[in-house]
RNA sequence: GGGGAGAUACCGAAGCGGUCAAACGGGGCAGACUGUAAAUCUGUUGGCAGCGCCUUCGGAGGUUCGAAUCCUCCUCUCCCCA
């Protein structure tokens, strides 16, 4: 997997660059939508593609090997068939259930074994069966088993768990190296950094990951309860260490406007919730500011959701789609996710555009004081 | 015409002498959500006002220290039999 960076601008580590995989080019900064079990919340793939403009989806470990299984998935061949979407996909791999699941799973050095949310049985994840299943669901870009330490940790705790991730991190490559792609393209095999809230131990943990001379290195344990500068300052702490010429991916961040400070700070991958998640609860992020479509002062308001939008759900009216969500009705939800994804591509994309520019830098400035706005 | 049941806050519905400004649902209003156990969760919902006061349980009287709860009359709904 190659990554070529095409600019970068002076007075800030911003990059844009195209990371090449077997299922097309990915124009960085990128924002990745989300799609656990295998579908983008209520979003067609041809919507994904052709309105939302997404390059690039998520798909989950735990939740894809729990349902609908690998021999479900395996007959299929892949998830790229399963669920018919052709571009990249990347999985990430249950480290991040280690954290929201904390209280259905128990951790050990040999792994980690869930209670199924589903059903309640036991199921051991391992690093090795880890590998091993994201061979079988076939994305392009997989994720090392790690533990995603909470943000609160104590120094001691940060410090183990973050030597646990670094064990388990061999095991993976180990895994990896003696395994094969199932499905005839090359899947590639991100580290994720861990180090909690503490600049040293982030510092290690990229040092420890530069070894396996990756094709690309997530940040994880971020976003997940420390306050915002913490987080700004360990990608900071991180992205001065490691080699320019590979992607780094900030896994689960953000808001719009984390997503434009962490550019500012060199990341180039991005994905999060939030847009589908919160656009299905009624929160738009529009470039004007955001919007709680569920408030009375929008009720009787027929301008268009977002009069820059890009999408084709954007002409849709503010009262109308309120209208919706507060009916309950399943396309509310549906606008509401498609808009905000839309959103989140248009503003990677600009940002391309303005690192090419060499603009980016007072763009944002002025880009991020909108995005707080709450209209 | 005869017999029975009932009227409670925006709606539905508990409560049947004090612990009732009144359970619980729904609806309304607002908030939260960051590698998705989430089309979810939380708060609030008579009026003022900083834990106190004021106006509420169909209407009017009454009994009582005290009434949404008991009595009388009135108004209106629903059901059954003619």
């Amino acid at each position: 997997m190659e990554f070529n960076l095409a600019a970068t601008e002076k007075g800030t580590r911003a990059r844009a660059g195209v990371l090449h995989t077997s299922h097309g080019n990915i124009e960085t900064p990128v924002f990745m939508p989300v799609g656990t079990a295998g579908t983008v919340k209520g979003i067609h793939t041809r919507d994904l593609k052709e309105d939302v403009g997404a390059r690039i989806i998520l798909g989950n470990t735990y939740h894809l090997y729990l349902r609908p299984g690998l021999e479900v998935l395996e007959s299929a061949g892949g998830l790229h068939k399963f669920n018919r979407w052709d571009g990249p996909i990347l999985t990430d791999s249950g480290g991040f259930q280690v954290f929201s699941l904390g209280d259905i799973r128990k951790l050990s050095e040999e792994g980690v074994k869930f209670q199924s949310h589903i059903n309640g049985s036991y199921h051991l994840f391992t690093p090795e069966k880890v590998i091993d299943i994201q061979r079988s669901i076939g994305a392009d870009i997989i994720m090392a088993f790690d533990e995603c330490t909470p943000g609160n940790a104590e120094p001691e705790y940060a410090k183990k768990s973050l030597e646990l991730t670094q064990r388990w991190l061999h095991r993976c490559f180990e895994r990896f190296n003696e395994t094969n792609p199932k499905y005839g393209y090359k899947q590639s095999l991100f580290p994720i950094i861990q180090g909690s809230a503490y600049a040293n131990l982030r510092k290690l943990a990229t040092e420890h990951v530069k070894q396996f001379d990756a094709d690309g290195y997530a940040i994880g344990g971020l976003s997940v309860g420390e306050p915002e500068t913490v987080m700004y300052e360990m990608t900071e702490v991180v992205t001065a260490e490691l080699p320019e010429n590979k992607p780094r991916y900030l896994m689960g961040v953000g808001t719009p406007v984390n997503i434009l400070e962490s550019i500012d700070r060199g990341i180039d991958m991005f994905d999060c919730v939030l847009p589908t998640r919160n656009g299905r609860n009624g929160m738009l992020f529009t470039s004007e500011g955001i919007i709680n479509i569920r408030n009375k002062k929008w009720d009787n308001n027929h301008d268009p959701i977002d009069k820059n939008g890009t999408s084709f759900v954007d002409q849709y009216s503010l009262a109308y789609l309120r209208h919706l969500v507060i009916s309950n009705e399943m396309l509310g939800a549906q606008i509401a996710s498609q808009h905000n994804l839309a959103f989140y591509l248009w503003l990677v994309n600009t940002a391309r555009e303005k690192i090419i520019e060499g603009c980016f830098k007072s763009w944002k400035e002025d880009m991020v004081k909108k995005l707080k706005i709450r209209l």
